[in-house]
DNA sequence: GGAATTTTGGTACTTTCGTATGAGCCCATT
DNA sequence: AATGGGCTCATACGAAAGTACCAAAATTCC
């Protein structure tokens, strides 16, 4: 935790000699308005992609969770998406029916609606494009 | 895909104008040179953060590698997990052996030699264990 | 060159999956 | 009360998937 603020310490410092050297290359007629611009851009982008690879943490649990949005949106039921898990862990009809407490047929079924929601013909399919779409891990 | 080029067409030609407009104003001494040096700073710390976000695959691909190991460790055969690829792209058999150039039978008969080594009973469950073993993305 | 694998393919049969259709029940909205 | 959506279940059929067993090319290995 020392550590960050020192190392923040010292970027903020270095930045904001950057920018009193940069504006003064300007307002002394040494560098092209542009030349700058174009530096500080490129740095402060790379500052940017730095600071999010340091931080994957927040980007992964951003990306792992909240599917709700999507799932709705393709008008999947809390059913269809239970069972749509079910198949992408390798379960069968039986075995999901079991699971579930429901008959074999009724899997049948929510698997039947399932597929023509997702477009898919087999169920590896939709387990496929249900990754496309991030709704399944 | 279409969709990706538009977007990026848009926000180049967006960063064009600013930096065009940025030029000017420095240089008809409408706004001070620091604040446009700011600006440009936020604008592309943004956009850093953004494509990091955007594209983490790159971070990911340090992880999503070389499964060569354990894939021979299995005894899989270089077809096999050929096979096993297809089937978790979500192809049927009949489609996996047009696309591998042939029959149906032969690919029945890799997949039921693939899934005696998975310790699987379903191309689903195939899927599952081999992503569990990080043979596949 | 011969042995061991791998790859290919076939037949035949069982099982699972997927679709179509119809129907009853419950719950919320109109 | 009526309508609609979600969940349940059944039957019946066709289409894939999967198993078992066998066998011939093609490769690789020694």
């Amino acid at each position: 935790m020392k550590k960050t603020v020192i190392t923040f310490s010292i970027i903020a410092l270095s930045l904001l000699g950057l920018l009193q050297i940069s504006t003064y290359s300007v307002t002394a007629g040494v560098t092209k308005i542009e030349l700058v611009i174009a530096m500080i851009a490129l740095v402060f982008l790379g500052i940017g992609i730095w600071i999010s690879k340091k931080k994957p943490s927040q980007n992964n649990t951003v990306e792992t969770n909240i599917p709700t949005e999507k799932i709705t949106e393709l008008g999947l039921s809390a059913r269809e998406y239970e069972i749509l898990q079910k198949i992408s862990q390798g379960y069968s009809n039986k075995e999901i029916g079991e699971q579930l407490f429901v008959s074999e047929n009724t899997v049948k079924t929510h698997v039947s609606n399932l597929f023509q929601k997702l477009e898919a013909k087999r169920r590896t399919q939709a387990v496929q494009k249900a990754k496309d779409l991030n709704i399944l891990p």
